[in-house]
DNA sequence: CACGTATTTGGGATTGAGTCTCGTTCTGTG
DNA sequence: CACAGAACGAGACTCAATCCCAAATACGTG
C-alpha cells in the first residue's frame, strides 16, 4: 500500500473475486459499481430499480447472485430490517464497521458506530467460549428528527 | 434460564391482554400456550405445523394476528434471523431478556444474556441522544459444539 | 484472430412467507 | 338469551427470493 490512494472498496472487491477464481461480468461489475456509490445499505429490489433506471437493467437473477457471492466473501452485509426483505451494504476493506438505528417514525435507517459496543461484544464472546465471525446490532427507536 | 416463579409468562400475557380491551379466544390461547413452553425462537410457519400436529390446527391468518398483537405489545420478540423468516420468541415479564448466537455449522439458535453488552448499548443511546426502544444484538459464528 | 470451454447472464416460472378479505363463529354483557 | 363487537379461518393474493435453462460472454489456447 503507497501512499497515492487507499484501494477503493471496487478493487478490493475486484481483486478479491479474482483472487477466487472469478471471471468478470457486465452485471456484477454495474451492481459493484452501484453499490461502492450508497451511503448506505439497498434492498435487491431497490438495486434493481436503480440499475433500471440508469439505463443499464440488470436481471434479477444475476443482482441476488452478486449479493450472495459479496456477502459469502465477506465484502457486503446482509442487514436484515424486518421481514420481507434484506438489505446490502458494502463492508470496508479497513475492517471499520458500523451499525443501524431503525427509525419507527419514518423508517429512516441511520448508522453509527461505536468502540464501547465492539469492545462489549468483543469480551462477551471470550466469556462465551465463541468464535463470533460476525454480528449485527440493529436498534429501534426514534431518529433526532423524529424525536 | 429462570425457574417457574409466581407469574408465568402466560399469565402475563392475558392479564396485559385484558387490561387492553381483548377478549379471549381459542386460536389465541393455544399460540400463548404453545409460545409459552418453548425453550426458544419458533417461526410463523414452525408454530402453524405444532399446533396442527397436535390436533388443533389455527388458522395461518389468526397465527400472524396474534403473534403481531404480542409484539406490539411488548410480550413477544421478533427475531429476523435472515431473508424470508423471523422467528417470534416470549418476552419475560421481569424485564431480563437476551440476544442469540447463530451458529454457522449446525444453524442452531444458542440464547445468552450479557449485562456489558446492555449497558454499552445504553451509554451508546445516551451518546446519540437518541430513544432506543428495542435492540437486537445477533451474533453469527460457531457454537461450543461445533468450534 | 478464431476456437472451444467454462463462467456469467437474464427471462420467466416457481416457491414460500406474510397479508388481506370477508363471511362465520364466539365472548362477554345487559 | 339476545345482541354487538371481537376473534377466527379459508383461501386469494402480494412480493421478495430462488430456480431453471438456454443464450451470451469472458478468456486461455492454438
Amino acid at each position: 500500500m503507497s501512499h497515492t490512494e487507499a484501494p477503493t472498496w471496487s478493487e478490493h472487491v475486484h481483486s478479491v473475486l479474482a483472487r477466487a477464481g472469478h471471471q468478470r461480468g457486465g452485471a456484477r461489475e454495474r451492481v459493484i459499481e452501484l453499490l461502492a456509490r450508497q451511503p448506505c445499505a439497498l434492498s435487491a429490489v431497490e438495486i434493481e430499480d436503480a440499475l433500471r433506471a440508469e439505463g443499464t437493467p440488470i436481471g434479477r437473477a444475476s443482482i441476488y447472485r452478486v449479493l450472495e457471492l459479496l456477502v459469502e466473501h465477506g465484502l457486503a452485509e446482509r442487514v436484515a430490517v424486518g421481514p420481507g426483505q434484506s438489505r446490502f451494504e458494502a463492508i470496508d476493506p479497513s475492517g471499520a464497521h458500523h451499525h443501524h438505528l431503525i427509525c419507527r417514525e419514518c423508517g429512516r435507517l441511520v448508522a453509527f458506530d461505536d468502540p464501547g459496543l465492539e469492545r462489549a461484544i468483543d469480551n462477551l464472546s471470550r466469556r462465551l467460549g465463541v468464535r463470533v465471525e460476525h454480528h449485527d446490532v440493529l436498534l429501534r427507536g426514534s431518529c433526532e428528527k423524529c424525536e
